[in-house]
DNA sequence: GCCAACGTTGGC
DNA sequence: GCCAACGTTGGC
């Protein structure tokens, strides 16, 4: 199973919204790095929801419910389906991520400007230890 | 094929 | 609002 981490504005679609809908298409990437992180992405895998802008932070994790296919809109590029899966307790912020040197090279503080991006699996357990932390 | 100009993302 | 980082475009 593989990691990955999802990048969206609150203001244009958060995790409630996720939440809400139960599932939703991610769609709109038009990034080739971010493309092909969509095209390895395998039914099952899990992912981070970031809400970049507003809150900078990790706020929950979501599921790979339906592997690539054409992006609806431009069938050049791809889209996935992903489900809501789990809540974060209390976030994990862009600064917590920064401020642990274990988490110093992840894609995040690294490729910050990459809305689809892999995560390592020690990488992913810490974030959930941490959003566990008070 | 190089690279300058330009556009976009996203943190600060 | 600014600007760094980075991707894309287009002239040569």
């Amino acid at each position: 199973m593989n990691y990955w981490l999802m990048k969206s504005e609150p203001s244009v679609y958060s995790y409630d919204d996720l939440i809400r809908d139960k599932k939703t298409i991610w769609d709109g990437v038009r990034n080739y790095t971010a493309r092909n992180n969509l095209k390895a992405m395998k039914k099952g895998d899990l992912a981070f929801f970031y809400h970049s802008m507003e809150d900078k932070a990790i706020v929950g994790v979501a599921k790979i419910a339906k592997e690539f296919f054409p992006d609806p809109k431009d069938e050049n590029w791809v889209a996935v389906e992903i489900t809501s899966f789990k809540k974060i307790k209390n976030p994990v912020t862009l600064a917590q991520i920064k401020a642990d040197k274990r988490l110093a090279n992840m894609a995040l503080v690294k490729l910050s400007r990459l809305s689809v991006q892999p995560v390592k699996p020690e990488e992913f357990d810490l974030v959930l230890a941490l959003s566990e932390e008070k």
